[in-house]
DNA sequence: ATGGTTTATTAAAACCATTCTAAACTATTG
DNA sequence: CAATAGTTTAGAATGGTTTTAATAAACCAT
């Protein structure tokens, strides 16, 4: 049922926004809602807000971009750089890697396991490693 | 002798566009000297153009971010984009990786030899992989 | 519930790195 | 040396992101 269903992760989304130590406020649950009722996705500030508006949440695109940093200060989403004056966010916080498509901009998830990273070097003195990204840069291959 | 290697190097720099397939106009062998004349280096847009003012060299910022991308099409330069909103050009353009210091923003080279990359998934029909990048950030470690 | 305090949201302006424009200039070619 | 093709430039424009200052919503102790 898929009134049922919204509900559902409507309630499934403020319980995640308030368990991450945020105020469940109308606007963060929606957003909430939006980006983890589904599979994983990479996401811009921008797209977010067009879709919220698209289902007639009202936001501010500001409000976006504050909600958004902060469930990656709190460990909901990811950020990803990998096109300058772009970010997107993943949902998928897990450890893993991406396929970045130069062509289209997209990015697409690999699984940690399928990338060997055993061999590495140590950390410079008085660092540590907080996160290793590998990115995979794809070109469309010329027949 | 000081004098004698800034010429040694305005020539090398001259020859340097030059085989690149570039004009070797007064600006970009000024900012290849600046880039290549001493180790690897990791530099932004304005950086550079505040380094060559500062040695009198008069040259505009659309120059130098024509330049640099020119520079990276061509094969003397590599974008690196770490910060949201900020590139980085690397006049190291041989296979190796990066340390990203958050904290203040700086890149450190790895050596290619320092990361095992045998094992990677295969790239998604129809494309071909142009690079894989590997960023370890890194943080201050806490006392 | 109520009132008081804190925190969040907003529209609008500001910001800042980067790119564009169109005119002036410069290296190369004939 | 003149023609032309490519380059530089200042200044304006762009576009994603952040700030501001005012309004509104959530929280908390009563």
């Amino acid at each position: 049922m898929v009134a049922a269903d919204r509900s559902e992760s409507a309630a499934t989304a403020q319980e995640r926004v308030r368990v991450a130590g945020l105020r469940p406020t109308r606007q963060r649950v929606a957003l909430a809602r939006l980006l983890f009722s589904g599979p994983a996705r990479h996401v811009t500030a921008e797209a977010l807000h067009g879709e919220a508006s698209g289902e007639g949440v009202r936001v501010s695109l500001a409000t976006v971009y504050n909600t958004l940093h902060q469930f990656v200060r709190v460990g909901l989403l990811r950020e990803v750089m990998v096109n300058p004056g772009r970010s997107y966010f993943d949902t998928n916080v897990g450890a893993h890697h991406h396929f970045f498509h130069e062509t289209s901009g997209e990015l697409e998830d690999i699984d940690a396991a399928q990338v060997d990273l055993s061999t590495l070097p140590a950390a410079p003195a008085g660092t540590r490693i907080e996160r290793v990204d590998v990115v995979i840069r794809l070109r469309d291959r010329q027949p």
